[in-house]
RNA sequence: GCGCUCGUAGCUCAAUGGAUAGAGUACUGGCCUCCGAAGCCAGGGGUUGUGGGUUCGAUCCCCGCCGAGCGCGCCA
């Protein structure tokens, strides 16, 4: 039996450490069975030591053997370690190992010599995917960003921060639907509130919208260009098609808009989209929410990519032309229905840009694409899939994550929103009455495919008990014990941390060491609630310690090493926090 | 009607197919002459909607049923 004299140090890793101990047991045991991976999980309980293995009962079918009795054998194989306390044989067939306390600590070790570092995971060089595209928000520019957007911002910006932190390259985009029907609405809107400024006034469309923006944005115009785009009310009404339909008479307003303004309609437009973006990046920006690119629809047709992805439809032989539209025979790809592509007054759908701009993607070679949408658009995932094979590319590299809607309840009740009444809570709102961080880690609490009831109320009035303040205090906390110290930060590291012996210093430091699997886990699961989560974990485990034992003991070794533990748990707070786009207080 | 998603403690929610299903909150009782009490410790609380199936093992995977949300447009 060699021994495996390994040094404990800063670049130790328990878990690759075991697996290595196993395998070598593995190869006595049972020679011709190549388990690919060796799992080492972290058992919930502490009675059950630092890692477990389940080995034993996953080969107990193959060898025909009780799964307790492989476990006896493997044990027996195993090469001694330094590292390894205990060794133990529980339940069914588990293999619990735990670690000395050297081991355990090693981590503060790890955290140090790394800081912002710890956890990153490793550059992805190879063939797998490397580089990535997370889209989220894309909300039309027609109006102030909801609680509903603001929920798809906290998860996009997390989900993003976390795969960089994981290792890949990411850009984050949002798509601008500056091309289509609801744009010209909100044009037509702002118009219609510009005549009111000049006593010409029009009935105002139930369907348009309604809210108070829109008003200021007229009034903006008018300071801008006087009377410049007025036209009498008669003449507008002229236009009006005779018809109850409130669609129709919409379209019917936006048709006299064009007519009537010519060539200004194309300025009312392009300032009340110009307004509405700027207002909605501002939003974001000040929520923390940063983009790489913002992509425009109508980029889409100006270079004809809508037309060439149509084509390239029609060469897989997916396109038939009824009732004088073009479909798309979706059907083949698993959808519900065929779906028009291009309408019979020439006009391209929605959808046809959409393959457009997911064909692009493509092109600009990220290896994996995710979408992040609303729940209600899961219908419409079998579609693009479906046109992403039928133009040949590998629908597969498109992954779509569907975050659940968000409802607000005030005074109990549910708060009906309609982005076109303008009676809609906005993100603006939410973040001045319950501020940046409890916004952003309250979104983070639930995971995305959960539908998430807002309760402003309780937002509001017990915004103290909001598990942010749980997080950051114990940041705040280690902040001032440190402060206190009044020693040099930098000399804590490689700090003798053998004083470190009772339980609740094992746990926290077991906690540490999870960081770094927990980062890939929760990225590789599109699943940033699970870093919400761990970081309340991790302050709990604080916490508790802190609590029990005091830090600043006049023991110089063991203050040090308390210290050293204090300063790796805030480490690994900041690195948290600063993923979900958190601050990290230094008091509260 | 068809499709997608969800159903876990009184409430809000966790749990890579693993061991006695965990936190918070609420409730009860304790802890500051001592590094920040926005904190800690202890306690009661569960047939994981329901009925089957696969598995050594199911909250998790598969099927039925019940309930909730969303989607089913030549809108975006």
């Amino acid at each position: 039996m060699a021994a495996s004299s390994e040094k404990i140090s800063s670049g130790f890793d328990a878990r690759q450490h075991l697996a290595g101990l196993l395998r070598a047991a593995l190869a006595s045991v049972a020679p011709g069975q190549g388990l690919a991976e060796i799992l080492l999980e972290r058992p919930k309980q502490a009675s059950h030591g630092d890692f477990a293995s389940n080995v034993a009962m996953q080969l107990a079918r193959e060898l025909k053997t009780n799964p307790r009795q492989i476990a006896e054998r493997l044990v027996r194989e195993l090469p001694a370690s330094s590292a390894l306390a205990k060794v133990e044989i529980a339940g069914a067939g588990f293999i619990n190992f735990t670690l000395t306390a050297a081991a355990r600590c090693a981590v503060v070790d790890a955290v140090l010599a790394n800081g912002h570092d710890f956890g990153r995971g490793p550059v992805r060089n190879g063939r797998a995917a490397r580089r990535l595209q997370v889209e989220f928000v894309s909300a039309n520019p027609t109006g102030p960003l909801h609680v509903g957007h603001g929920r798809g911002a906290a998860f996009g910006a997390s989900l993003a921060s976390l795969l960089a932190f994981a290792g890949y390259e990411v850009t984050r985009e949002y798509y601008v639907n500056d091309a289509g029907r609801q744009m010209d609405i909100l044009a037509l809107s702002a118009w219609l509130r510009y005549l009111e400024l000049f006593d010409e006034p029009l009935p105002f469309p139930p369907n348009a919208y309604q809210g108070g923006y829109v008003r200021e944005m007229a009034e903006q115009i008018r300071q801008a260009h006087g009377d410049r785009y007025v036209h009498p009310a008669e003449a507008v009404l002229a236009c009006l098609p005779d018809t109850d339909d409130i669609e129709a008479r919409l379209d019917g307003l936006i048709l006299a808009g064009k007519d009537l303004l010519g060539e200004d309609w194309a300025y009312v437009h392009s300032h009340v989209l110009s307004e509405q973006l700027a207002d909605c990046r501002a939003d974001l920006e000040e929520f923390g929410v940063h983009f790489d690119v913002w992509f425009s629809e109508r980029s889409l047709y100006d270079t004809g990519m809508v037309a060439r992805a149509v084509e390239k439809l029609e060469k897989s032989g997916h396109i038939y032309v009824q009732d004088g539209a073009k479909w798309f025979q979706s059907t083949a790809f698993g959808d519900e229905k065929d779906r028009v592509v291009q309408r019979e007054n020439g006009i391209y759908t929605y959808f046809a840009s959409d393959v457009a701009y997911h064909l692009n993607k493509f092109e600009r070679g990220f290896d994996k694409v995710i979408d992040v949408w609303g729940a209600d658009h899961h219908g419409y995932i079998p579609r693009v899939r479906g046109a992403l094979s039928a133009a040949g590319a590998d629908a597969s590299r498109l992954e779509v994550t569907l975050v659940q809607f968000v409802s607000l309840f005030r005074d109990g009740q549910k708060v009906s929103m309609s982005t076109r009444s303008g009676d809609y809570v906005t993100l603006r709102q939410l973040r001045a009455e319950v501020g940046n961080d409890a916004c952003r880690f309250f979104y983070m609490l639930r995971k995305c495919d959960q539908a998430l009831d807002f309760d402003l109320d309780l937002a509001k009035s017990q915004s103290n008990d909001n598990p942010v303040y749980y997080v950051q205090y114990a940041h705040a906390r280690i902040c001032s014990v440190l402060a206190q110290w009044d020693g040099d930060a930098a000399e804590l590291a490689g700090a003798d941390l053998s004083p470190l012996q009772n339980e609740r210093e094992f746990a926290l430091c077991a906690r540490l060491a999870e960081f770094p699997d927990l980062i890939l886990q929760a990225a590789r699961d599109h699943a940033p609630h699970a870093l919400a989560f761990y970081l309340k974990d991790l302050a709990g485990d604080f916490h508790s310690w802190y609590n029990a034992e005091r830090v600043l003991v006049d023991d110089p070794a063991v203050r040090r090493a308390r210290l050293a533990l204090a300063l790796a748990t805030r480490q690994v707070l900041q690195n948290g926090l600063s993923l979900l786009g958190v601050s990290q207080p230094v008091s509260m």
